[in-house]
DNA sequence: TGAAATGTTGGGGCG
DNA sequence: ACGCCCCAACATTTC
């Protein structure tokens, strides 16, 4: 009788029972242990952040729950390394196979590697799998055999490619967990913040696979036919806050792209332009994050163009980036945004957009720091998605806006916003003001603010910045930069 | 997944 | 009636 299969599925950005690629490689064994290690030493700068661990805590929560209504349930531990952790699982548990689904943040890829390598020479069997992305970003390259660095070609050859639609089977019943492996509780992992920030949260968000699948089935149910036009707008309710439960992995790519085709009974290579297309091609920028990330693994922390390195920005920003983190630039789509952002863990795209332009270009304030804010507040920052954002918003990425694309907020809240729905949202100190000023307050004459119980500089700040004159400067430090000469590319 | 400056055109007011 | 001018409205160019 061969010896009885102990494995150990390590669950990390993949939180989901269905089409989970590792979890039903493991079905088989005789016992089965879940496990989910909180090392976040290991990810240095980049463990996750306030609002992300907000997340993670109820993901996992729901996790828990779902695999105990299949006899099993989730074992948390944590810890400096996960290779020390998993050495402790191992010998409690008796292992002798370790099953994950791969991650793509360099530094998860260096550690995985190594990881694996120790455990096989430890003569622990491992095998990892994809259930992250619709293909791996080793996959998809140009003809000439290097990485695609325009999104078009790249999406392009991404649908050509096809995509598996045979999904792993979702278990109804897992093999008993090992005995004698004690869990720590999810409260230990000390996620939840200590202030209550989070209230809001709780009304907007379910986190976990069932709230993923609502979610889902909420956009492409309801919200699917309007996403074309009103994805734009972000007063609109058409977008389909997929992102969190994305990253996180409690629904996949290949789920999502899967149902959106049963749905609309299009093929992957019919790209057209309706809202079916448009939201695919969603899916095929987080693609694209993960693909740059993966080929060019120094842009979460440096420009991927080199003559950025030398851009010269403001001096002395800290009171700037304050009043930005806090939307109080006195710029009413700006200010609605971050605190959108601040009071829900999210922000709508477009005005992600705007407010990186208004950082980076406005304020010359390095995108690092933007992307470090969205890190910390946003649930659904991701390493990838974060880093591509900002960079193609300072202009310094792949397929990037041109330098000189300046967006201006109050023509962007104009033709987006245009009853100043958002900004009233988020901006209640403005909700008096007739439409027609509603992004420019400033010019508003004194018997409208008067009427509106506006005091500029008292109720609601004046602009902290003039956007004609600072865009004009932007431009000018743009370039002088591009006129300096060039340090050799990578 | 722009904005602003500059150029062109054509309708209408007016002498 | 005609030419002149103004200036939206639209198109093109530049950043």
């Amino acid at each position: 009788m061969p010896p009885q299969q102990t494995t150990l599925v390590w669950l990390r950005q993949d939180l989901r029972l269905a089409d989970n690629p590792a979890l039903a490689a493991g079905l088989a064994s005789e016992r089965l242990l879940p496990v989910y290690l909180h090392t976040p030493s290991e990810a240095a700068e980049w463990a996750p952040g306030s609002a992300s661990r907000w997340w993670l805590h109820h993901s996992l929560t729901a996790l828990d729950r779902d695999l105990r209504a299949l006899g099993s349930g989730l074992c948390i531990r944590r810890g400096e390394t996960a290779a020390a952790v998993l050495a402790e699982l191992i010998g409690e548990s008796g292992a002798n196979r370790v099953l994950w689904n791969r991650c793509y943040e360099p530094w998860a890829i260096t550690r995985d590697r190594a990881l694996k390598a120790d455990l096989r020479v430890r003569g622990i069997r491992v095998a990892t799998t994809n259930s992250a992305l619709l293909h791996e970003p080793w996959s998809l390259l140009k003809s000439d055999g290097t990485p695609f660095r325009v999104f078009t070609p790249f999406w392009r050859a991404a649908l050509r490619r096809g995509v598996d639609q045979d999904l792993f089977p979702t278990p109804t019943a897992l093999p008993p967990p090992p005995a004698g492996v004690a869990s720590l509780s999810i409260e230990a992992l000390d996620l939840l913040p200590k202030v209550p920030w989070d209230r809001q949260f709780y009304h907007l968000w379910q986190p976990g696979e069932p709230g993923a699948w609502k979610a889902a089935t909420a956009f492409l149910g309801e919200h699917l036919l309007g996403y074309a036009l009103g994805r734009d707008r972000p007063a609109d309710a058409v977008t389909s806050r997929l992102s969190p439960h994305l990253h996180f992995g409690e629904i996949g790519p290949r789920q999502l792209l899967r149902a959106l085709l049963q749905l609309t009974g299009i093929i992957p290579e019919a790209v057209g332009q309706g809202s079916a297309a448009r939201f695919a091609a969603e899916l095929g920028w987080r693609e694209f994050a993960y693909h740059l990330l993966y080929h060019f693994p120094q842009t979460a922390e440096h420009p991927l163009d080199r003559r950025f390195a030398a851009f010269p920005w403001a001096a002395d920003y800290q009171p700037a980036l304050r009043a930005w983190q806090q939307g109080r630039t006195g710029i009413p789509l700006v200010d609605a945004g971050m605190r959108q952002l601040w009071s829900t863990g999210w922000m709508h795209n477009r005005v992600r957009m705007i407010v990186g332009s208004f950082l980076t270009k406005n304020l010359l304030i390095p995108w690092q720091a933007g992307a470090r804010w969205f890190w910390d507040t946003l649930v659904d920052a991701d390493l990838a998605s974060n880093s591509l954002g900002w960079q193609w918003t300072a202009g310094c990425g792949a397929d990037a806006a041109p330098y000189f694309r300046v967006f201006n907020p109050v023509l962007q809240g104009e033709r987006f916003d245009p009853e100043g729905a958002y900004v009233k949202t988020y901006v209640p100190e403005l909700g008096g003001l007739v439409r027609q000023f509603i992004h420019r307050p400033w010019e508003a004459p004194a018997h409208l603010l008067e009427a509106a119980d506006i005091r500029l500089g008292e109720t609601y700040p004046r602009p902290i910045v003039d956007l004609k004159v600072s865009r004009e400067q932007a431009l000018e430090r743009f370039g002088r930069m591009r006129a300096a000469p060039q340090p050799p590319s990578p």
